[in-house]
RNA sequence: GGGCGAGUAGCUCAGUUUGGUUAGAGCGCCUGCCUUACAAGCAGGAUGUCGCUGGUUCGACUCCAGUCUUGCCCACCA
């Protein structure tokens, strides 16, 4: 039987994923009694495309819901994608404005028909990417954020915090930018440094006592001061801290407070407060109950707040104002001072704190719970170290505001009465007032932050408020895979909603993956352009390779730097699986089937040694996903497959494969495949593809003992650890270890390795001789010797020869003419070699600290060895004597 | 400024929790092989004062202190 003689991972992919999909092989079944495991997908953001990130995070999802499906489990993978409200209507509006549009032209409606249909590009392709990738996801269940299911959980969580009094409306200072009449987020304004300057005025006291000095870069807004502040425990100001000052240019008394914000060694150490325009201000305004005073339009000139500078532009006004002081001699000094100024990542128009009217979360309350879930390990974070950064978070947690002044998102489900004034929260959309009945209401023009929804997102994305069977089954979820970017954002608000609204926490498990950067430990980015497109290294190497990569580089706590040439490796690990299979494939006849097991009574050593092997990989690769080291897992696959499996198993059962022993064939064949066929079934949750090929083909021959339509369909490899065989282990390895040694002294000489050379052994014990019995004839073969065994208790020395140790049993390799030069080049280094290493055991061992203290095994060990290794230098400088004459 | 990581072969990284063989892997490099599964391969080889300094210890890549370099997160200074 033959296969091609490389595989073809893009029609594999493509074949095998529409076999798994055509026999509904993703599907949860919530009825059943299985045990359930389930995945919430992070929803990736319609905004875009995914990246390796993604890439990353869902092969290790994919991977954690392969295993289970296979450990009898019944998984459910929810699949969906998240509106992502401001990002994705930004992106709408660059492209919009490339039209010479902005969404204001367009009007709410237009707008969000635009968006949705920007949604249904992306959504679309990111699901097909994940498919790409080999994700197994329920995708009859794929959730959008805005979906009407959801919006209702949305709906009704909103009704329900507002009706327990943890939702209120208050001031609370956005981004604006004055020229684009829009909020911006944190991570939308951009800093940069600019020379400002730094204004020392002098502000006078209400009584008429003398005056005192601040310091400030913006002197403009000086016009909405509420209060001067300096440190509680600053000698200077403890005696005015009560006192008034009379603000100049506004004649306003406003209030000397302490408060601790103020840092004494900056500036003068007191300092204006202007509550509507800063937002360290904001903060100390509400500590200390000060006015709010808005003195900007929404296009940043001063308002009726401003006194005689109503109207002016803001930096018009600053120009005015300190002209103004500094005529009424109130300007000490200006001094050059650097300072960062936000501008608006679109314009670059310097971005001002605005006041304005926000719904807010109360927070702390909430949290209270979601504290003690991690506190006491109904939540744990992997690696733990992570839990300290959801601590630093919800520890210090800040109200929550949830309104954004944006079109795309959860429109707020608050009207307000034009008539008495009242807000009516309603689960259904009201016609009239619940408080007067007046048809005169206005929805909220606001939409919810987007992380309002995602924190709903394991609950609402299985039907709630419903009580649903999906719900009854996989909620609360296992395991949530997520990078430490969103914790904040989003980890401790599921863990808030869940356990607020559920009684649940979400999931039990937080795997926090590694960033993926480049090779260079860069940021991937679009403008560095070292960005690895998933898809591209899919096409190019193949799916089960990038995913092989990804897994294998997934050590916990390190951020993984992506270099091409790993994911070129392990496509070689694929092809080498390949060729493993097309080797016994080889042997097999036209029509030939291996059902049943090969008799134990046949089996050679090398056959019970590999199945020895195989329950220690099967141990290691289950420890691995056990802990969530996918990279222990994948290495422990890799090592077995290729340097246990490949490098010696299938050579060691050469002979009998070629052989004319049709019993002994028929038994290699069996254990070779069967050994291969559990391979597979480890590999299949890292590589799916090339697994579910090759299984198919070993499926036709009989091989997998389960009855089953697809690899998927088969058990997970559990150990037996009656087929281990320590003593066995232990020959083999010392059998390789001749192996080495002969090769190494061929390698060394350069004998041709098609040139069969004569090798003798001198036996010291019956052990050795039994040994060399049994394990000759592979030795032979392997290393290109004679085959007729040379061994005696006492052999003529032979200077002409290369000698070796093996646990104490020597070996020499017969020089073929003209390598003696050479041969005693490589002696003499050895000697060295080994003089070092006895030396520092000699030094060990002479301490008397180390022999006393240290258990006596360790000293034991050391001193066997140091005698072996004086034995074996001794036997050097005599050959090396010998061969000068 | 606060917090959390990282520094091990030419490159990218394991190992360090629990101190004890001559510190490993992939890629790259050198030598020899197209040996009929695989040249995307096989066999062999070279390469490390485990960031630096000090401490604890019989013994430190591993534990402790300090230090340098570097990455990320948070707060950003009137």
């Amino acid at each position: 039987m033959d296969i091609a003689k490389r595989y073809d991972p893009a029609g594999s992919r493509e074949k095998w994923y529409d076999f798994w999909q055509d026999n509904n092989l993703f599907h949860a079944d919530e009825s059943n009694d299985k045990p359930a495991y389930s995945i919430v997908i992070p929803p990736p953001n319609v905004t875009g495309k995914l990246h390796i990130g993604h890439a990353l995070n869902n092969t290790l999802q994919d991977i954690l819901c392969r295993w289970k499906r296979m450990e009898g489990e019944e998984v459910l993978w929810m699949p969906g994608t998240d509106h992502a409200g401001i990002a994705t209507q930004n992106v709408v509006e660059k492209q919009l404005a490339q039209e010479g549009l902005t969404r204001h032209d367009l009007g709410r409606d237009k707008m969000l028909e635009r968006i949705w249909t920007w949604k249904k590009e992306y959504g679309d392709a990111i699901i097909h990417q994940l498919k790409y990738l080999g994700s197994s996801c329920d995708w009859d269940r794929t959730r959008f954020t805005l979906d009407e299911g959801l919006s209702h959980a949305v709906r009704e969580v909103f009704v329900r915090l507002y009706e327990d009094g943890s939702l209120y409306r208050g001031n609370y200072l956005v981004n604006w930018c004055p020229r684009c009449h829009t909020t911006l987020s944190d991570d939308e304004v951009e800093y940069t440094d600019s020379n400002g300057s730094f204004y020392y005025i002098k502000y006078p006291f209400a009584d008429g006592s003398g005056d005192m000095t601040i310091a400030t870069t913006r002197p403009e807004t000086m016009l909405g001061d509420t209060a001067v502040a300096v440190h509680p425990e600053d000698e200077r100001y403890q005696h005015l801290v009560g006192k008034e000052i009379l603000l100049p240019l506004m004649n306003r008394k406003i209030p000397i407070i302490a408060d601790s914000y103020v840092d004494p060694e900056f500036g003068v150490g007191a300092l204006k407060i202007t509550p509507a325009h800063d937002i360290n201000d904001f903060e100390v305004g509400k500590r200390h109950n000060l006015e709010q005073i808005n003195i900007f339009n929404e296009d940043a000139t001063i308002n009726g707040n401003g006194g005689v500078y109503e109207g002016m532009e803001r930096y018009q006004a600053r120009k005015k104002i300190v002209a103004d002081l500094k005529e009424q001699g109130l300007l000490i000094k200006v001094e050059d001072h650097q300072n960062r100024i936000g501008g608006c990542y679109r314009c670059n128009t310097n971005v001002e704190p605005y006041l304005s009217l926000q719904w807010f979360i109360k927070m702390k309350p909430l949290m209270e719970e979601p504290i003690k879930a991690v506190r006491d390990g109904r939540v744990k974070f992997i690696p733990k170290q992570w839990e300290n950064t959801y601590f630093s978070w919800v520890e210090n947690v800040r109200d929550w505001p949830v309104s954004r002044q944006i079109w795309w998102g959860h429109r707020i489900p608050v009207w307000y009465c034009d008539d008495c004034g009242e807000m009516t929260v309603p689960r259904e959309d009201p016609d009239c007032c619940a408080h007067c009945q007046s048809k005169n209401i206005r929805q909220d023009e606001d939409v919810l932050d987007t992380w309002f929804s995602s924190a709903l997102w394991p609950f609402s994305t299985m039907g709630w408020p419903d009580k649903t069977k999906e719900l009854a089954k996989f909620y609360p979820t296992t395991t949530l895979v997520t990078g430490h970017d969103i914790i904040y954002f989003w980890v401790a608000r599921m863990i808030m909603m869940g356990l607020y609204i559920m009684d649940e926490v979400p999931f039990s498990d937080v795997y926090i993956t590694a960033l993926v950067r480049d090779a260079q430990g860069r940021k991937m980015s679009k403008s560095l352009g070292n960005a690895i497109n998933p898809i591209d290294v899919i096409d190019k190497y193949g799916c089960d390779s990038v995913r092989f990569t990804l897994a294998i580089m997934a050590a916990q706590g390190r951020s993984i730097n992506l270099d091409e040439e790993r994911i070129e490796g392990y496509r070689n690990f694929t092809n080498k699986i390949w060729n493993a299979t097309r080797l016994i494939l080889a042997s097999i006849e036209e029509g030939e089937v291996l059902s049943g097991e090969a008799p134990q009574d046949k089996l050679e050593w090398a056959d019970r040694w590999i199945l020895s092997r195989l329950q220690h990989a099967i141990d290691a690769v289950r420890k691995g996903m056990e802990e969530y080291k996918f990279n222990d897992a994948s290495e422990a696959l890799y090592h077995f497959v290729w340097h246990e499996y490949c490098d010696w198993y299938l050579e060691l059962i050469k002979p009998r494969l070629y052989g004319d022993d049709l019993e002994a064939r028929l038994v290699v064949k069996k254990v070779a495949f069967q050994v291969l066929e559990c391979a597979l079934r480890m590999l299949h949750p890292f590589i799916p593809f090339i697994t579910e090929e090759l299984w198919q083909i070993l499926k036709t021959l009989g091989i997998p003992h389960e009855d089953a339509i697809s690899i998927m369909k088969t058990s997970y490899p559990k150990s037996d650890q009656s087929a281990i065989d320590d003593a066995l282990e232990a020959d083999v390895e010392k059998f390789q270890k001749f192996i080495y040694v002969i090769r190494n002294i061929r390698g060394e000489l350069n004998i041709a390795p098609g040139l069969e050379t004569k090798v003798e052994f001198k036996i010291s014990d019956s052990a050795d001789e039994e040994f060399l019995k049994r394990y000759y004839p592979l030795i032979a073969t392997l290393c290109k010797i004679n085959q007729d065994l040379s061994a005696s208790a006492d052999l003529e020395p032979n200077p002409a020869s290369s000698v070796g140790m093996v646990d104490g049993c020597e070996l020499r390799v017969l020089w073929p003419a003209e390598v003696e030069e050479k041969e005693i080049q490589r002696l003499q280094k050895q000697v060295e070699q080994l003089n070092k290493v006895i030396m520092g055991r000699e030094k060990k061992l002479s301490n008397k600290n180390y022999v006393d203290r240290a258990p006596e095994k360790v000293v034991q060990i050391e001193r066997d060895k140091c005698q072996s290794e004086m034995q074996e230098c001794e036997r050097l400088k005599k050959q090396l004597e010998i061969l000068a004459k």
